[in-house]
DNA sequence: TTGATAATTAACCAACTGGTACATTCATCA
DNA sequence: TGATGAATGTACCAGTTGGTTAATTATCAA
């Protein structure tokens, strides 16, 4: 309330600012948090809105549909992890090294972006009827899998890791041990409450899931 | 059309059967497909009560509201998940077969329960909120945990586990594992479908996952 | 300055959706 | 057999919701 227009909400033919892209991003913004929040099917355009300085209107101008706007919300998700994937520097470490260091990374940031999961698990419920009309998305399929790519071959060379093992089977495990503890905390909280004591709920911990990943990867 | 009574849909005054039990079935088990389908948020209650032989007012009837029908599903589902569950016989084996066992059982179970593991999903989506509000499903928390525990313990008696592992931590990954193969089929399929050309999407087989639970427990 | 187009607002709407009122029929037991 | 409560069917409703219509204002090139 610093030094904000006392008179924003009066409507007495006030002027109007045209900056479309804040719009946009506005938009995309709120709805990512209302997407995440309730899923597709249980999110509002007139909540998405009310929580905009703009007006629904806006909303179709720009996104066409509720969802054409949830399309946009999940391309604009996953580039966002995209981009930051790629910020890791794997190459500089021995292979064991580079491993741990994806694993914590990888678990790190699933449970600090629990928004970003919560749209994934949504999506799922949709059984990726809207990822899969996204041209954009399917782009990103290799980056992640090269990394590893890389990382395995180095560690096979040096003869520390296991044979035979393929870069999508280690994502795949990587992956499941760390969403699933964000994905599924709430049911998996509620049923064994009483048996797991230990504080934020969170029943495998980061030192664990690396654990288990060296143990497997790594040759015996 | 073969000797359906050809006035079925005619309503002058057809006679009826009372028959609570079955009428109560039909509506808990066609609804829990379609919010296994579409989740709490995008099911219809009208679409549930066209789908039963009785009527919408029947679902009120007998489960007051959406959110309670809701519930009952639930609480039906983990029922039955419970039941399967106890009917294997780990104490016959060997730790580590028994280990072997119990996660070839649940990969197995999660696989062929696509139904349950949606439903979970969807709540998941909810917070939890709803589960929460069944007082029958809060006990059934330590029968899987006690399963594990016997195994664990008398692994480690017999020095083939690793020490110092707690059975919520072992059931975890296990869940882990075998769960978001199912739920994040759809999602994982799209992203890496270009690389991952082996049939039914499938990216963690069964003895993968096997290999890695027990080179994670066992005792090097 | 002007005129065309892009951005924005406010009011409106038809369809959907969870839920209910009410009348009626079945089952059971005295 | 009759009457009482449980079970059921039909029609209906009010609030919600995605989406739209039409008019208005900003912006900027010519």
């Amino acid at each position: 309330m610093t030094k904000s227009q006392s008179l924003s909400k009066s409507h007495t033919s006030r002027s109007r600012t045209n900056d479309p892209e804040r719009t946009m991003a506005e938009i995309l913004n709120v709805a990512t948090k209302e997407f995440a929040d309730k899923g597709l099917a249980g999110a509002r355009i007139d909540e998405i809105a009310d929580a905009t300085r703009t007006s629904k209107r806006m909303i179709y101008y720009y996104f066409g549909s509720k969802d054409g706007l949830y399309v946009a919300v999940l391309e604009a998700a996953y580039g966002r992890m995209r981009q930051i994937e790629s910020n890791l520097h794997l190459s500089d470490l021995e292979p064991e090294d580079a491993l741990r260091r994806l694993v914590e990374f990888t678990y790190d940031h699933h449970q600090s972006n629990e928004q970003f999961i919560r749209l994934v698990m949504s999506e799922n419920v949709q059984r990726g009827e809207y990822l899969a009309q996204s041209k954009e998305i399917q782009k990103l399929n290799g980056s992640a899998l090269q990394t590893i790519q890389d990382l395995y071959t180095r560690g096979v060379k040096k003869g520390v890791f296991k044979k035979n093992l393929t870069p999508l089977e280690i994502h795949s495990a990587i992956s499941a041990l760390t969403f699933f503890n964000v994905s599924n905390q709430h049911t998996f909280g509620l049923i064994f409450k009483s048996t797991a004591p230990q504080g934020k709920a969170q029943t495998l911990k980061k030192s664990q899931v690396v654990d288990m990943m060296v143990s497997y990867v790594c040759a015996t």
